[in-house]
RNA sequence: GGAGAGAUGGCAGAGCGGCUAAAUGCGUCGGAUUGUAAAUCCGAUCCUUCGGGUACGGUGGUUCGAAUCCACCUCUCUCCA
């Protein structure tokens, strides 16, 4: 029976939505897993690197899975890479990234955790979710036992054929034992947590299918478990692009990474051909209503952008952020009148009342870099003032600009970009 | 261990003594079109107190003048053992 062909079989509430939403890519075990979840609640995990202080929409759809997991009556764990964020994840890379300090990780850690609580509910009952955090283990692991528990069950020659390794050792690229080692480790994961939270199932992004599938054989190898993994597909626009961009970045899920309206406006700018499928992944509305949002044609396709937006704006960043974003929008791109809910920035206290150069103002309002791009931005013609347009880099913002309801001015590079420089 | 080749802007990749702030492509940012979409087309794309200043792996040298020539150093790749 083919992946696919068990999927439409399976039976548990989990894997019939997660299979109609398109969360699932790969499994090692479709009908053994469903007969697992048919024995009662579930326990499975997904690990975290520490390496920055915010996840971005690329870790949303696991994160997404994760809570339909939850839903639908089963136990997600979430797991902090405090000890493997030390090695670094070598698999995607060419060469080596700097080593991360203990301080950045610990505040990564803290910025990232946050995020979870919006997404999933960590109670005491039994489908609460669990915090873990793999430096709580890996830290105290004394290297010979390691190596004579662990360490013997992996096979240097399976290992050296793996596509990195294999990559790195062809073009004689640097490749530490450190990060040689870090499959390992990550394997050991999935055996101790399945001792400590009899965790029965890793789940990943489908580049972690390598790592996930070295656990099972570590569990299945020393503990004679039958251990499960699934993968999410990479998620990619319709047109073949990356995800993940807004006006000028990454978007991040940490509100202070990034604001609520321009994280709205990501979503709300998606490409028409992904409203059916992102509706189905980043939200929770029945999938029949997505499926009817994303069939629109033409402008009509844009009420499911709108509900997309809003959905998913309000899961991350709450109902009023995601109110006060749409009202934004419909302001700022249907009337043309200022909202005072478009993103501010605070201006040094005194300085438009004294007279701030336009190019000073920009740069303050975080929408241009240097001066000269502030330039180009006005001779291009995408640089407003309060709605008008900036014909002059002499331009000089005064007290005389300062909106009286908002106390602001409005600066805007482009269509699209908008701030309010605060007084 | 021996013999070659290379290191250029966010990336890929030309240039091989002055015409080079450095071709071209990608990316990014604006504009047009449209539906706050995609595709397409157009423009821009080091910083600047607009005098100039920095920049072609690093350090010295040759020269009126170097990304371009020389020496050494660092790193990478290819071939031979």
């Amino acid at each position: 029976m083919t992946t696919e062909n068990a999927l439409s079989h399976a039976k548990s509430p989990f894997l019939k939505e997660a299979f109609a939403r398109g969360y699932l890519h790969q499994c090692t075990d479709v009908q053994g897993l469903d007969k697992a979840f048919a024995a009662g609640p579930v326990t499975a995990y997904i690990g975290y690197d520490c390496t920055a202080d915010s996840l971005h929409v690329g870790h949303l759809m696991n994160i997404m899975m994760l809570r339909l997991f939850q839903r639908t009556g089963n136990r997600p764990l979430t797991l902090m890479g405090g000890g493997t964020t030390k090695i670094g994840d070598p698999s995607d890379k060419n060469e080596a990234r700097p080593l991360l300090t203990d301080e950045i990780i610990a505040a990564n850690m803290a910025g990232i955790r946050g995020i979870f609580s919006k997404f999933l509910s960590y109670d005491d009952g039994p489908t609460g979710a669990i915090m873990a955090n793999n430096a709580d283990w890996l830290e105290g692991l004394k290297y010979i036992d390691f190596l004579r528990e662990v360490g013997r069950h992996f096979s240097v020659n399976a290992m050296t054929k793996m596509d990195f390794v294999k990559r790195r050792l062809d073009n004689e690229q640097y490749l530490s034992f450190l990060e040689f080692n870090y499959m390992i480790i990550q394997g050991y994961d999935f055996l101790e947590l399945s001792r400590r939270h009899a965790v029965l199932l890793q789940m990943g992004g489908s580049d972690q299918w390598g790592n996930i599938v070295q656990g099972i054989e570590l569990g299945r190898r020393i503990d004679g478990k039958y251990l499960f993994g699934l993968t999410v597909p990479l998620l990619a626009t319709a047109s073949g692009q990356k995800m993940g961009k807004s006006a000028g970045g990454a978007v991040w899920l940490n509100a202070d990474r990034l604001n609520d309206f321009d994280y709205y406006q990501f979503w709300r700018n998606i490409e028409d051909a992904d409203v059916g499928r992102f509706l189905k992944l980043f939200t929770e509305l029945p999938i029949e209503q997505c499926d009817a949002l994303g069939a629109a044609q033409g402008a009509a396709i844009n009420e499911g952008k709108k509900i997309l937006a809003y959905e998913t704006t309000a899961m991350c960043r709450g109902k009023d952020a995601a109110d006060a974003a749409a009202s934004a929008a419909a302001t700022t791109f249907g009337g043309g009148g200022v909202s005072a809910d478009l993103p501010k920035v605070q201006a040094e206290a005194g300085a438009i009342e004294a007279g701030m150069s336009i190019q000073d103002a920009f740069i303050a309002a975080g929408l241009a870099g240097s001066k000269g791009e502030v330039k180009r931005l006005i001779k291009g013609g995408g640089a407003r003032l309060n709605g008008e347009k900036i014909d002059s880099d002499a331009l000089m913002v005064t007290a005389a600009d300062i909106d009286a309801e908002t106390g602001a001015v409005k600066l805007s590079s482009g269509k699209k970009k908008h701030v309010l420089l605060v007084a």
